[in-house]
RNA sequence: GCGCCCGUAGCUCAGAUUGGAUAGAGCGCCGGACUACGAAUCCGAAGGUCGGGGGUUCAAAUCCCUCCGGGCGCGCCA
């Protein structure tokens, strides 16, 4: 509807320049919702800036505007107006609203969709936990919000695919291995130190017995040496905790269309590279870009060449990589892959990282494609209005599981996606686990539920609706209502240029407030046939944009409840 | 010390990378509403120097400067 009110302001101004041969301007008209309904549905500021171009009083051209609008233009207003220093207010024609009902109704669950991205590819990628631990609420809330972003994505016309990268090697993962090794040692009455920053939670003893039970005592028995113990225990450990994330990500409906394995993609050799494997191939591009230099027997990027304020080392004094060093060959291979536009959905705590990793990608001299980083705040969650404490390396944390199963995943997705993820998230078991009022993922879904009991009453009465009677849907908050549902694929639009889902989430807390509202003072099955009809009709098309908000959500709509 | 984010009602937070008219919501608190489509609902009331101070502007929660408070980063961790 606001695209129409442009295009009908747009063609005026046409005229007006066509017609008093003014320059034309790239200026876009700007339509604004004014928050004041007496400033009417949409306003426009476009005289006040072309009155400045112009050196003309603005609401002058305000009324050279409206005078030029056409007749077709005209009939979707009831009033236009020119307001203070020379905004121009539009009142939208009742009829206008009700008609544009059957448009929800025609698309049905496609209404919100569109084609902003015209088909472009999308790389998300979200969570990428170290498979060292079992997830907890921050992977929660990444896995929301990147799961959210990329329906929206979708939802707007990108082609999104959705990664998981898999650190499955390295430093953590030989930490991992010492840590359970260590643990099944003790189950044998061997006591020895756990590395300092090894990990320390109780999964690691579950995973030792496990082994246990699997190889008995064989791995401290002579034939086998410390370093192939060591060796099982981590492979072990890895596809254990892999298995695990993978049963929270999918209980928690998230699903990837590929988990990129930093083994397998980045280190494993390649016949078809020169270089042995992707690892290799991006050093020796970086070579020949005379971005690395040996110092203190490790390989450092010159990142102070590319506009860093300090280098980085990419290959540590043992010879293994830095998780840099391999993030960079994942994001050179993102692009590689033909990805122009990049999403990572990271944990703040990364802030530091974005910046080199531009600048290395810049060193390569990759300039074509886009990189947005969402940064997501932690969540504090709170138990009994006190703060529960977290600690992954100490393992004494509340996990991603253990509060899904708590408050359920519908509750557990919205609380996460209800703030912005610039924001710190406090997560409020008790509020979560409550089933009433106060808990506002049921108090959408009650509105869904309540539309579909209101159908039951009506198949009862024998009553289906129909745009037949539309015209009779004339009290204010119906048409109200109606206006705010027909700004859903803008809003679904904007979620999707800011990367904010939470948008979506307090629309759909209005909506469906609306709604009750407006149950609770008009009845929509009444004695009179032609209104219950329009008015079905009318709440149809409310549920039809709760049932789609919520799908970009990840969030499940029941019947009942 | 430097960089980024945050500071808005008792609490938790919206207020686009586009400054606009009387700053919004939920929860909590207090008082009400089921003989009509589900009371997981609704209605009413109270609650604010938008962290402080300066500046730009006809107009600032929004832009600039500065100070204060909180979080994060500044690793041969990820």
């Amino acid at each position: 509807m606001k695209d129409e009110v442009q295009k009908v302001i747009a063609e005026s101004v046409d005229i007006l320049r066509s017609r008093n041969d003014l320059a034309p301007t790239s200026r876009e008209i700007e339509i604004t919702i004014p928050k004041r309904k007496e400033f009417g549905d949409f306003s426009t500021n476009i005289a006040i800036i072309l009155a400045n171009e112009l050196s003309k009083k603005p609401r002058e051209v305000a009324e050279l505007i409206i005078n030029n609008i056409s007749l077709e233009g005209k009939n979707l207003f009831k009033k236009i107006d020119i307001a203070g220093p020379g905004f121009i207010n539009f009142f939208i024609n009742e009829k206008a609203v009700t008609s544009r009902l059957t448009e929800i109704e025609r698309l049905g669950e496609n209404y919100g969709k569109s084609n902003l991205g015209m088909g472009e590819r999308v790389l998300v990628e979200f969570v990428s936990a170290n498979p060292t631990g079992y997830l907890h609420m921050g992977h929660a809330r990444n896995a929301a919000v990147g799961d959210a972003i990329s329906n929206i994505l979708n939802a707007v016309g990108f082609d999104v695919r959705r990664e998981f990268y898999v650190n499955d090697t390295g430093r953590q993962m030989e930490l991992l291995g010492v840590s359970v090794y260590r643990r099944y040692e003790e189950l044998f009455g061997i006591k020895k130190e756990l590395p300092e920053d090894g990990y320390f939670g109780e999964y690691i003893t579950d995973i030792a017995k496990e082994i246990r039970e699997k190889k008995g005592g064989k791995l401290i028995s002579e034939g086998v040496s410390e370093q192939e113990a060591m060796e099982y225990c981590k492979e072990h450990a890895k596809e254990r905790l892999l298995q695990e994330i993978k049963k929270d990500l999918n209980d928690f409906g998230v699903i990837f269309d590929y988990w990129y394995s930093e083994q397998n993609e980045l280190h494993k050799i390649r016949p078809e590279l020169k270089d042995g494997n992707r690892m290799g191939a991006i050093r020796k591009e970086l070579m020949q870009e005379d971005a690395l230099e040996e110092k203190d027997v490790a390989l450092w990027f010159k990142a102070s060449n590319f506009g860093e304020p300090q280098d980085w080392v990419l290959i540590r004094k043992d010879g293994s990589p830095t998780y840099f060093f391999s993030d960079i060959a994942y994001h050179y291979d993102k692009i590689q892959r033909g990805f122009k536009r990049l999403i990572d959905v990271w944990g703040a705590d990364h802030y530091g990282h974005i910046s080199r990793l531009l600048a290395a990608l810049r060193a390569l001299k990759l300039n074509d494609f886009s990189l947005e980083v969402v940064l997501i705040q932690f969540v504090r969650l709170i138990k009994d209005r006190q703060e529960v404490s977290m600690s992954k390396r100490a393992g004494s944390y509340l996990t991603m599981r253990e509060v899904m199963q708590e408050v359920g995943r519908d509750v557990m997705r919205f609380f996460l996606l209800m703030r912005s993820s610039e924001s710190h998230l406090d997560f409020d078991l008790d509020l979560a686990k409550r089933e009433s009022s106060e808990n506002p993922v049921y108090y959408i879904q009650y509105a869904y539920a309540r539309i579909g009991s209101v159908f039951e009453k009506a198949k009862e009465r024998e009553l289906s609706p129909s745009k037949e009677f539309l015209n009779l849907l004339n009290l204010p908050e119906e048409i109200d209502i109606i206006k705010k549902l027909l700004t859903f694929p803008e809003l679904v639009r904007d979620c999707a240029v800011s990367l904010s889902p939470h948008k979506l989430a307090f629309y759909l807390q209005d909506i469906a407030s609306d709604f009750h509202v407006y149950y609770n003072k008009s009845r929509i099955i009444s004695d009179a046939p032609e209104l219950s009809v329009a008015r079905l009709y009318f709440v149809n098309s409310i549920r039809t944009v709760i049932r789609n908000g919520l799908k970009l959500l990840g969030i499940s709509t029941p019947e009942r409840m």
